[in-house]
DNA sequence: CAGTGAGCGAGCTTCCGCTTGACTT
């Protein structure tokens, strides 16, 4: 048995540890927090100072027998959590859960894995830090707080199941307040003036490229300017050289990374991460959730090494990058490959693409500046004040961009950099031709993952452990949509100089193309307008960033955590309660106009099941119909004749079999109707002119698949079924599911044997645990 | 993966931050 147990958080990490201690040690992962608070209710005692009540966390009850088991044949506990609020958080968990003996352990913290971080550690044990426990409390009771005293208004005010919290909320403000933006963005256009000339030089004819510096808010203004030109001389006034200078991105964190990937690789935030677990398990990289721009010293000299064997000494400038992310933690190394020598790493495509990034990335971040020469030359035009300048740019020495150059998320890369021909003073330029054409402003670009991962970056919120989580999350929720976006066509004017002769021409360009962008739905529209209403504070930008501040008066002990807790809570809760009581239920109602052949109104507006249309007052006599919008359409823009068209379901389309076929749109889309069974349409089905026959095809098909997922059937009780699913056969009876036990053949049960089957609880449907009321 | 299918009636839903391997309906 091993006199030392040390415990780590992640169970790769556990492994490269235990390789450098001695068999004197055992090392141990607890994978993350062992303990949370309770889910039944709030999990905080709110009338005794915010107690909270935390348990083992149920997927965690076997991590901790293990290692309670370990523990208590150990003679020395080294827990060796992340030196962060959440890391302190586990040891003191790990403490309470392991019912750990205090004389017997200790607390040990290191930033990089490498043998003498870890063996300097050991040297330097100390105890819990109880102050940034206190912190950490606070981080977990405000978010169990805010999130589960939100929910639940949401649910009662706008539509069940929806969430709030202090992270998501203000990502789905960010992505509403874009589209906003983009909506209100009234695009202008202008004339951009482009020159060519042809040069003369020694190696034959070579193009020159001007532009001038000023726009024209006119078709006119920019036909006068060319007019101009037609007899106009010109002449270089001035060439200027500058020297500059461009140096390489920092090594990799969680945040750029996916960005970075995003871009180069079209990874979504979470394939980098799934991909980056990967290669972090196989012992390719080192940690991939972190916020930290620092490598180790060990990294730094193998970076060096490699460097100078691979491109020469003149490319190594060893730099240490410093983090300027407000609230960033730093318990980890940057993401760098593990060993610098291995250019290449992975299994898949998708593996060695990222690992290659990664090595880019850091290799160059510790090589020297690239050294520019810009050329800035301005070209006399005799018949006007107005001077043309073409730039131009040299690369002296590549340094780092041999290895790689970071992307940027500027859609109209505007800059075109060129090698200018050789020019001189006061030479006289050949005008080929002069192009004027239409330039439109952009709207500001909507978020895509990546993009708005830097951005809650930029405003402290989440943490590189959550920022794929969330956006999942606010997808799964339905506030937001990813999808691309066709473009439409859209003409502008070319007015062209040549062989002194302006000629004007109409051309068309593709605008409005999106790929793979986050937009706001109905939904996640409202829901933002009703928390912005009545909880602006969370909803701040800078709320995250002073809750932060007051975290960290609590670490440094100026601050207790349940007073802080306290003075947020008192007004908190009272808002809540208040809209409880006064606030309406949130809808979005909106008038769309009259049906013209009765005269009711015609609403659209969130219901119980999402967005849909309702025929007359809710008030009125006549109970309103109501009908659900289809996927593709949106409050925001429905028009009263779509609406309309809504009104036509359910449609009878005749019989089958003595009884109607009717269709109809439902919560999963538009649906076939037969004997009280629903058959799903297919995507290229229009529900609005699907005629009987198709619909008989469809009832047809789904009666054989359902025929062949059936194992066995009983005319006694037709109620009771074995059937094919996913997982293997199954049980169904009515509709509720039951599983068969191991070692039972499905093709060969009874009746009998299926009812005896199903009053056993081992085999009932899992549906989680139920609540208890008090 | 395939299946689910209402307009109110039960019961349920939910947060953020650590970490991976569950093993389903």
């Amino acid at each position: 048995m091993a006199k030392n147990l040390v415990i780590v958080e992640s169970p790769a990490k556990a492994k490269t540890i235990e390789k450098f201690l001695g068999k004197d040690f055992t090392v141990k992962s607890s994978f993350g927090h062992v303990m949370d608070l309770s889910k039944k209710n709030l999990g905080v005692d709110i009338e005794n100072g915010f107690i909270p009540n935390y348990e083992i966390s149920s997927d965690k009850k076997k991590v901790v027998s293990e290692l309670k088991k370990l523990s208590k044949d150990a003679e020395t506990v080294w827990l060796a959590s992340d030196e962060d609020r959440e890391g302190e958080a586990i040891s003191w968990h790990l403490v309470n859960a392991l019912k750990l003996d205090e004389s017997k352990t200790k607390r040990i913290v290191f930033h990089e894995i490498t043998k003498t971080a870890i063996l300097n550690a050991i040297e330097n044990p100390r105890g819990i830090n109880k102050k940034l426990v206190d912190a950490q409390q606070a981080r977990r009771v405000l978010d169990r707080l805010v999130g589960f005293e939100l929910s639940p208004l949401l649910w009662k005010k706008v539509k069940p199941a929806l969430s709030a919290g202090r992270v998501q909320s203000v990502a789905v403000r960010l992505i509403v307040e874009r589209e906003e933006e983009i909506k209100n963005f009234k695009v202008t256009s202008s004339y951009k003036v482009t020159a060519k000339f042809e040069i003369d030089s020694k190696k034959g004819k070579t193009k020159l490229v001007a532009e001038l510096p000023k726009k024209f808010k006119t078709k006119e203004e920019a036909i006068k300017f060319l007019e101009q030109c037609i007899a106009a001389e010109f002449t270089i006034a001035k060439i200027e050289k500058k020297p500059g200078k461009k140096s390489p991105a920092p090594p990799f964190t969680t945040s750029t990374l996916q960005q970075e990937a995003s871009r180069k690789l079209g990874f979504s935030v979470g394939n980098t991460m799934r991909v980056a677990q990967q290669l972090y398990e196989s012992g390719k990289i080192t940690y991939m959730r972190t916020d930290s721009l620092n490598l180790s010293n060990l990294a730094l000299g193998m970076a060096k090494e490699q460097i100078t064997e691979l491109y020469g000494e003149k490319y190594v400038k060893t730099r240490k990058f410093t983090t300027k992310i407000k609230g960033a933690q730093e318990a980890h190394e940057a993401i760098r490959p593990t060993y610098m020598n291995n250019k290449t790493a992975g299994k898949d495509a998708s593996q060695k693409k990222l690992y290659e990034l990664i090595w880019k990335r850091t290799i160059a971040s510790q090589m020297s500046e690239a050294q520019l020469e810009k050329t800035v030359v301005t070209i006399d035009i005799s018949t006007t004040k107005e001077k043309l300048v073409a730039k131009g740019e040299v690369i002296k020495f590549d340094g780092f961009l041999k290895v790689y150059l970071e992307s940027t998320d500027d859609e109209n890369g505007e800059d075109q950099k060129n090698v200018l021909p050789p020019l001189n003073k006061g030479e006289k330029l050949q005008l080929d031709e002069m192009i004027a054409d239409e330039r439109f402003t952009k709207f500001p670009p909507r978020y895509n993952e990546a993009s708005l991962v830097k951005k809650m970056e930029e405003l402290g919120i989440g943490r590189p452990s959550t920022y794929a989580p969330t956006i999942s999350t606010i997808q799964k929720r339905e506030y937001v949509i990813k999808e691309d976006r066709f473009g439409k066509n859209r003409n502008y004017d070319v007015i062209i100089l040549k062989n002194e002769k302006i000629t004007e021409k109409v051309k068309s360009e593709k605008t409005g193309f999106e790929k793979a962008k986050l937009f706001p739905t109905d939904i996640g529209a409202l829901v933002n307008k009703f928390l912005l209403q009545y909880f602006d504070n969370i909803m701040d930008y800078n709320f995250t960033a002073s809750v932060e501040k007051e975290f960290d008066e609590i670490a440094d002990g100026q601050k207790k955590w349940n007073e802080m807790i306290k003075e947020f809570y008192g007004p908190f809760h009272s808002k809540i309660e208040n809209t409880l009581e006064t606030a309406k239920k949130f809808s979005g109602e909106k008038l769309l106009g009259k049906d013209p052949k009765t005269g009711l109104n015609i609403f659209v507006k969130i219901g119980r099941f999402g967005p849909m249309v309702q025929m007359g007052d809710a008030e009125s006599e006549d109970k309103p119909r109501f009908a659900g919008l289809k996927k593709t359409q949106s409050i925001e823009t429905v028009t009263l004749e779509e609406a309309l068209e809504l009104f036509k379901f359910p449609r009878n389309i005749g019989e089958f079999e003595g009884k109607e076929i009717t269709v109809a749109i439902g919560r999963f889309g538009p649906y076939v109707k037969h004997n009280n069974l629903f058959f799903s349409l297919q995507k290229t089905d229009d529900p609005l002119s699907v005629i009987r026959e198709r619909a008989i095809e469809i009832i047809e098909e789904k009666r054989q698949k359902d025929k062949e997922n059936t194992i066995r059937e009983f005319d006694k009780d037709p109620t009771v079924k074995v059937l094919k699913g996913r997982f293997g056969a199954y049980i169904k009876i009515k509709t509720k599911n039951f599983k068969i036990p191991k070692g039972t053949d499905p093709e060969k049960l009874s009746l009998e044997d299926c009812l005896k089957i199903s009053e056993d609880p081992k085999n009932a449907p899992k549906k989680g645990f139920k609540r208890k009321k008090k």
